[in-house]
DNA sequence: CTTGATTCCGTACCTAAGTACGGTGCTTAT
DNA sequence: ATAAGCACCGTACTTAGGTACGGAATCAAG
């Protein structure tokens, strides 16, 4: 038989025991009763949310976000596509900054390589340099 | 007179106070003997050490690899240049997947744009399907 | 029926990079 | 010389996203 219980839950779903119990601690997925004996059964649904956090999380969202996101999926869609787009606006800045830091490290990284004076080392000489 | 307190030495650099006081608890920057009378002085090259700290920081070193690099910046350049390159390579692959998750993030609150059913949620719908 | 694997539960711990607090000592300006 | 404003110091707290521990209950297999 397939009941889902915590350890089958979190094999499935592919992330940790533990985790899960941490998503019930701050209540972004509900604990089910206690069975008066017997261990607790999960829902299909709670997989569902499981994975639509984890899917959530690779594109970027924090669970506080993600918690916001499933509370208003019941309401207009308006809200959600405004949270998708402020993410989004956000994950562009984040590449044009890396851009920038990928480039100037490149830079650096170049000069070290063509440098024959092994007593100085470009990289560190331009991160010390006291002119900027 | 501008002998560098630690307050005048946060102000120069650009930090708080007691960030300083964490990067001493940390062995990242020295706290400089306390005079018998009056308040600790910093050297100049401190403030130096800080600017290169904050200039690593922003080429996305953490604090732990920045004091592997003022370790061995005394020492052979290529182990600093090995390290700018891994240290690329990482923000190369950030670069990519941000933007493999912002090309998702597009195309999903697009979707929204051009949604008359406010009763469904492209961005949701699209999270919580379960065939994937 | 016993052994081993799971579950349950509360609590504590982890990393990274700081920030905040509270009491006391020192300096500077008035 | 006294009050305001820093400095000093140790300790505790913060965020985010978990991980780890330890003892008790329960289930499944042999």
């Amino acid at each position: 038989m397939n009941t889902l219980t915590i350890g089958l839950l979190a094999k499935t779903a592919g992330i940790n025991v533990e985790t899960i119990r941490y998503y019930q601690r701050i209540h972004l997925i509900d604990q089910p009763e206690k069975p008066a004996l017997g261990y607790r059964v999960y829902p299909d649904k709670t997989l569902n949310r499981i994975r639509f956090i984890k899917r959530a999380q690779l594109l970027g969202f924090s669970l506080e976000e993600i918690a916001q996101l499933l509370e208003i999926s019941d309401e207009q869609c308006e809200t959600a596509a405004q949270m998708g787009l402020d993410k989004l606006h956000i994950i562009q800045t984040k590449i044009s900054d890396l851009t920038k830091m990928a480039s100037v490290l490149e830079e650096y990284t170049q000069q070290c390589a063509i440098n024959a004076d092994h007593s100085h080392c470009p990289l560190i000489d331009t991160l010390i340099d006291k002119d900027n």
